[in-house]
DNA sequence: CTGAAAGCGCTTACAG
DNA sequence: CTGAAAGCGCTTACAG
């Protein structure tokens, strides 16, 4: 027994090869080295498979942080999202990643959420000199803020913002019809008391939603009554419990509801297991947002689902179309919406009270 | 109407405040600059509070390239995961990033599935020159792979190894253990036909569960039998209902089970909406790792969790003390495991076929 | 206690 | 077609 272990970690690091160790290899300059190792425009064939070999033989690879210093601008984004725990994010997250792979660009990420303000969370990215921004926070967007300042420096793609906005794309759903529609779609199965649940007011994406729901019910003559779960998972179910609790009760106060609401998906899952818990198996149950294995769910819940990929994919589309130089105006695109009735067909059918 | 949009993307970038711009507006040099900033050992007061202000006025903030550059070193570290869209990934990288985020450091991500090597995968994150790795792609840790070589050069964190590295540290669950828990509470409630089902071969972490279950069937007297479903979320749904209604026919070959173990929650979705489809609420239903919304399942869903946040939190605290220079052996930590029975109490007790 | 100078690895005009 | 040289912004011995 040795006092070193066989491969203790962190052994010092192999040098990596660099552009100079490559030129000398090949007999040439570093200059002609990179000019082959970028589309090598006017290099002798020759040489240009010298230095080729040159760096495969010593496993050569651009150090980015001189490039990036000397350019000006790195090959990465960053990435803001408010929460990578919940799968939205995550699914944002794994699209905007394989667009950047493809370009040879990094992903740099960082949370926005849990009390850290956009400044905060951006400003590593900035000091890496990202070439761009995708931005997913849920509560940005407003228009005379942090990001607008920052979207006039770089390009800034936001993903499930709120409003259109001045200075940067937008990719996402249109969260007022989406509150619209599953309401509309409640209501056309008989439903009258229909309960809107939210997380809280900062959710600006979901407070549009909830005007679409409101907007439903008057036109249609009924009462909107919402409530807000607020956003931390651990009370959320708690809290679900307690106010189903007491508007399924026919006596209470805005009680009697017959169906329930969910703007997003993050409340979705506490409603789902506050209804499970207090059995309420004949309580409509629709949401926002899909979630995985809620065709498991009892009730079954029926959803307006967003494709998500395609926000993603199209968030990374035209960020790195500004990357590439594209000045156009701002552009604010919606991707389309999807209903999908789950259960066995339809919502239960209710006797309006 | 002019031609030019008020606020296009991407004007050109305000320049941001140098070293020297800072030195300039404080009339020093930029080494004392660089020393004030970096806990100004030996500046005099005065002078330290010069500095302070100059980079505060001019919004100084240090760019990381050429810091890294000239020390060799990023202030970022790697994150490798097999699939951001999975919750599990997503909370690992979560803490991992509110980690580094803590210790000023950036977090560069990288996707090691979807058919991506693990070279492939990890190669934008070294040529960025990170200080450590996270890896989490739940395939990895083969000893004499890529990583294990990598691991040698920098500091490499393993999370959900399938086993103990000679090179890095690991972090994880007891996996045989788990396999072997669940199933003996299976049996322990009367079931002697249980199925374990995972994804597949090249998810070595199941498989493992998967010898802690035939370990545990063949202690009490039976007969293991395990499915494979595959790692596309789109297709683990068919393939359960195609298994279960098979598995679940009491005239079938293996046919009449009881109990389902799943032993991964990328399959445990597919079964939970299989079991929905098939109407199968009596069948008993467990599964090693806990998901969201699983309470709301029918039937219910008994789980064996791991406190996935302690693992992501102890990965980061590991990377973080072998990139502060611990080179101590390698540690290989196991997190505890929680049994969490859900439902109306415990799993339907049912006959000894 | 403070500053001038070198150098990290790369890219890019500029000469030749 | 090729190379020498400057310089991106920072840190760090090295002088003073």
């Amino acid at each position: 027994m040795t006092g070193i272990p066989p491969s203790a970690p962190r052994a010092p690091r192999a040098a990596r090869a660099t552009l100079v160790d490559v030129a000398t290899a090949a007999g040439t300059s570093a200059s002609t080295v990179s000019r082959v190792l970028h589309g090598g425009a006017g290099v002798t064939d020759e040489l240009s498979e010298r230095v080729r070999r040159a760096a495969r033989e010593l496993g050569y690879s651009v150090n980015r942080q001189a490039r990036t210093l000397r350019r000006g601008k790195d090959t990465a984004i960053g990435v803001a999202c408010e929460d990578f725990t919940i799968p939205f994010f995550g699914r944002i997250v794994a699209q905007v990643e394989r667009a950047a792979h493809e370009r040879g660009y990094g992903v740099v990420i960082t949370c926005a959420g849990a009390g850290r303000s956009e400044e905060e969370a951006v400003e590593p990215l900035l000091s890496r000199s990202v070439a761009g921004l995708v931005v997913a926070t849920g509560t940005a967007g407003a228009p005379e803020g942090y990001l607008a300042e920052l979207a006039a420096e770089l390009p800034v793609v936001q993903v499930d913002a709120p409003a259109p906005s001045a200075s940067s794309d937008t990719v996402g759903i249109d969260n007022e019809a989406a509150g619209r529609l599953l309401t509309e779609h409640l209501i056309a199965h008989g439903h009258r008391r229909i309960l809107f649940v939210g997380s809280g007011p900062a959710a600006t994406t979901v407070e549009i939603r909830r005007r679409g729901y409101e907007a439903a019910m008057r036109a249609a003559g009924l009462e909107p009554v919402s409530t807000m779960l607020g956003y931390l998972p651990s009370e959320t179910t708690e809290r679900a419990v307690a106010v189903l609790r007491e508007l399924t009760d026919p006596g209470a106060q805005d009680g009697g509801i017959t169906a329930v609401l969910s703007g997003v998906a993050r409340v979705t899952m506490g409603l789902a297991s506050a209804m499970a818990h207090l059995g309420l198996r004949d309580l409509a149950f629709a949401a926002i947002d899909d979630l995985a294995g809620a065709d498991a769910f009892s009730p079954p819940l029926t959803v307006l689902e967003q494709d998500v990929e395609a926000i993603g994919a199209r968030a990374a589309q035209l960020l790195f179309a500004r990357i590439d130089g594209d000045r156009t105006p701002p552009v604010h695109e919606q991707v389309p919406l999807k209903l999908i009735v789950r259960g066995s067909g339809e919502l239960p059918p209710r006797a309006p009270r």
